[in-house]
DNA sequence: CTATATTTGCGTAAATAGTACGCATAATAT
DNA sequence: ATATTATGCGTACTATTTACGCAAATATAG
């Protein structure tokens, strides 16, 4: 039998909402880090994948409901973790505003929604692994469209604008950015429409699926 | 002591010499899949981080001089090795052409350069990891330089211009594909001049280090 | 009730980048 | 000499991106 490490995984999981993007962090309940806050993960069992996993972890302590999930990094390096060998493999995800919802009654280990702009000091090195799903998330909206797993069903095309100028971190026009995305064919307007208070009232829009994928797939290459 | 699993690291390294990429592999000594062709790598010791074992493996495997590294996706999925769970990360490497003489000499475990068009079958699941490897450096060269890791440091403009010619799977055109380079502003034309045989004799290119880490830094997008 | 601020929506001109070629030049091969 | 091969420079055409003007529909302040 080979020298052996105990195998983790954790999620970096976003949100957005109201101009706000938001990661979700749980209060570890006990040793190491005990009261810290933390990226949701924890150790794989023998008899699952590695998705299953982070699937499993992030129902159980924070009950949101997923819309998307890729494999980010994985850290190994020696000392990382106080209780021996531990490695982990991290996840990137996405989840729709809705499940904004959900977490609030789901106190079991106590999660909560943080704007990235205003975290707690984490456990482990998951601040590093944290700037790195943020980077992946800003390299993202550059080489394929992003929103439709972070946006509600139906939204003013404001929000997607927001959105992106949220991401990008600095104001877009928003007429040559609505001519691009008009370009792509990915949204579909709908009837309805939508007031915010002031203002004209807008057209609600959402993704065309079949086209967002398609596109997905392509790869394109979407310079704002 | 919590449910461990056994880590291994193998990687993925391609090198390119006269308009055809190849990539390590080696014959495996023991069982299981003894005789079989296989992407260098090997378990993770207790002491060493993942970068340190990949490196350690590669130079024991192949004695190759890699020249590029990152980390490419972690396969851990039920099944994948019959020995029980083992989880192996893979890295993404690129080498120098010079590097292809050195493993000419070392036979230690018989490592070779296949053609990446004419692999013989792989074991484990290493044709999966392949595929994922060689998508990742299909992708690299529309969003970041390439060529430096891949090119002798001396090279004739018609090395870069096959080098992109192989990767994207489709011919170019010569003088735009210059055109676009020299507004990079990443090579720098050096007074030697080369003779392949026949045809008017070009002048040789150097890679400007500096420039062309700056433009990975800032991501370019480089749409051939 | 009117004026102003705010947000959406549509359009057009100028600048930049990408594509498609033509053709001269310098070497080797016949 | 003449053909062949590979390099090197240029120019016209097309598509994309950027900058910005302004009208329309609503809320709110006075």
């Amino acid at each position: 039998m080979k020298n052996t490490v105990q195998l983790t995984v954790d999620a970096v999981v976003f949100g957005y909402e109201a101009g706000n993007i938001s990661v979700i962090l749980v209060k570890r309940k006990y040793e190491p880090y005990k009261n810290a806050w933390a990226l949701p993960g924890g150790f794989v069992l023998e008899n699952e994948n590695l998705e299953q996993a982070v699937e499993r972890e992030l129902s159980e302590e924070t009950g949101v409901k997923i819309n998307y999930l890729e494999q980010l990094y994985t850290f190994g390096d020696l000392g990382r973790d106080p209780r021996g060998r531990v490695v982990s493999v991290a996840y990137f995800g996405l989840v729709k505003p809705n499940a904004f919802k959900l977490q609030a009654s789901t106190d079991a280990e106590q999660a909560e929604w943080f704007p990235i702009n205003t975290l707690p000091k984490l456990a482990f090195d998951h601040k590093k692994i944290f700037k790195i799903a943020l980077e992946r998330l800003q390299g993202k909206i550059t080489y394929e469209p992003i929103g439709f797993e972070l946006l509600d069903k139906k939204f003013p095309f404001s929000d997607l604008e927001k959105l992106y100028a949220t991401l990008l971190g600095r104001e877009i026009d928003r007429r040559n950015f609505k001519k691009k995305i008009t370009s792509l064919k990915v949204l579909d307007e709908l009837d309805e429409k939508v007031s915010k208070g002031r203002g004209r009232p807008g057209s609600l829009f959402s993704f065309n699926q079949k086209r967002y994928f398609e596109l997905k797939k392509e790869g394109i290459i979407f310079e704002i």
